[in-house]
DNA sequence: GTCTATACTAGGATAGAC
DNA sequence: GTCTATCCTAGTATAGAC
C-alpha cells in the first residue's frame, strides 16, 4: 500500500472519530497495515498522520472547490456545481468534517493553522467569485464567510439531528446565499 | 463539592475537549476530587458523566432559551433577546459547542439521542416564535434550522479562524435570518 | 516495507482505609 | 465522601528479524 493509498483512509478516520479518537491501533485495522509499518511510513505517529492528512486536504480543497471557482465561468454557474461537489465530498453530510475532529481539544493545537488555512483559501474563492457578480468586497466577503458557516453548520445539525435531507438543502441553498443573501 | 457544581465543571471540559479527549485524570484535576470521589458520583464512570451534563444541558436549554421565547412577547423582540443570551453562553464563540464533541466518534454514540433531544427542543421554540411572527409551518421550520446551523457553523468557523467577530455577527443576525430570511 | 515481540505510559476502574 | 494504593486494559512507540 503506496502512502498515498493511506491518506484517504486515514481523513476517513481522522473525520468520524476525531483526532482523540483515532487509535494506532484503529488506523492499523482501517488500513490491513501493522503497527510498525505505520511508524516507518509517519516516524512521528500520529500528530504525523493529522498533519499529513491536512495537507492532503488542503491540496483537496484547492483542486476540489478553488480551481473550479477560479476557472472561466458564470458566477452562479461555478457557485452551482460547488454545491454538487460539496454534497458528495460530504457524502451528503454523513461524512462529517475535519474541522470539527481536529480542532477539539488542547492535543488538537499543532493543527489549528493548518485548519485555517485551508478554510481561509476556500472562503476567499468563493468571495472571489462574488466579487466577480457583481458584489462589494466587504459584502462578498460576509457571503463567503456566511456560505461556509451553512456548510459546517449543516454538517453539525445533520448528523446531530440525523436527518441528512438537512445537508443536502443547504448544499443545494450555496449559490443564493451567496449571490442574493437568502 | 456538591454534584451540582460539578456538572458546570464537566460541561466546561466537555466542549473543549470532546468526550474521547477528556480523561478521568482531567476531571480530577479540574475539580479537585480524587478518582475515586469521581467514581463515587458517577459509578458509571465517563460515560455517566457526558449522560448527567447532557441533562444538565438540555435544562439550560429549555430555561435560557425556549422558556423565553414561549413567554409573551413581540416576536423580534423574542429573538433579539435570544442573540443575547446566546452571546454570552458561547462567550462569543470562545466556548466551543456540546454537539460537536459529543457527536463525534462511535464512543459518542450513546449520547445523539440525548444531544438531538436538546437541539431538537431549541429548533422547534424558534419555529413555533416565528410561527407567531406570521410564517407557515414548513417555513418556519426551515429558517429555525438555519438559525441552529448558523450558531453551530459559526462556532465552528469562529474557533477554526480564531476570529470571534464571526460568530458575534451570527448571533446578532439571527432575528433576521428567522423572520426576513437573511 | 512489513512483520512479531516487547517496553512503557496513560487511561479506566475498583478495594479498602479513614 | 474522600483518600491512597492497586489492577487491568488500551494506547504509543521501538527493536530487531525477514
Amino acid at each position: 500500500m503506496e502512502k498515498v493509498e493511506l491518506l484517504p483512509e486515514l481523513l476517513e478516520l481522522f473525520r468520524q472519530q476525531g483526532y482523540e479518537g483515532v487509535s494506532i491501533a484503529h488506523v492499523s485495522k482501517a488500513t490491513g497495515l501493522g503497527k510498525s509499518s505505520l511508524y516507518h511510513h509517519f516516524p512521528e505517529g500520529k500528530e504525523q498522520m493529522a498533519k499529513e492528512v491536512l495537507e492532503y486536504i488542503y491540496k483537496a480543497v484547492k483542486q476540489n472547490f478553488v480551481a473550479p471557482l477560479k476557472a472561466e465561468g458564470e458566477p452562479r454557474e461555478k457557485l452551482t456545481e460547488m454545491s454538487k461537489v460539496i454534497e458528495g465530498f460530504y457524502d451528503s453530510g454523513r461524512k462529517g468534517c475535519l474541522i470539527d475532529g481536529l480542532t477539539l481539544g488542547e492535543a488538537s493545537a499543532p493543527f489549528q493553522q493548518q485548519v485555517a488555512q485551508s478554510l481561509e483559501a476556500w472562503i476567499q474563492a468563493i468571495a472571489d467569485v462574488a466579487v466577480e457578480a457583481g458584489l462589494t468586497k466587504k459584502l462578498a466577503r460576509e457571503r463567503a464567510e456566511a456560505a461556509l458557516i451553512a456548510i459546517q453548520g449543516g454538517l453539525v445539525v445533520s448528523r446531530a439531528l440525523r436527518d441528512y435531507q438537512i445537508f443536502k438543502r443547504v448544499a443545494r441553498s450555496l449559490p443564493r446565499l451567496v449571490l442574493d443573501g437568502q
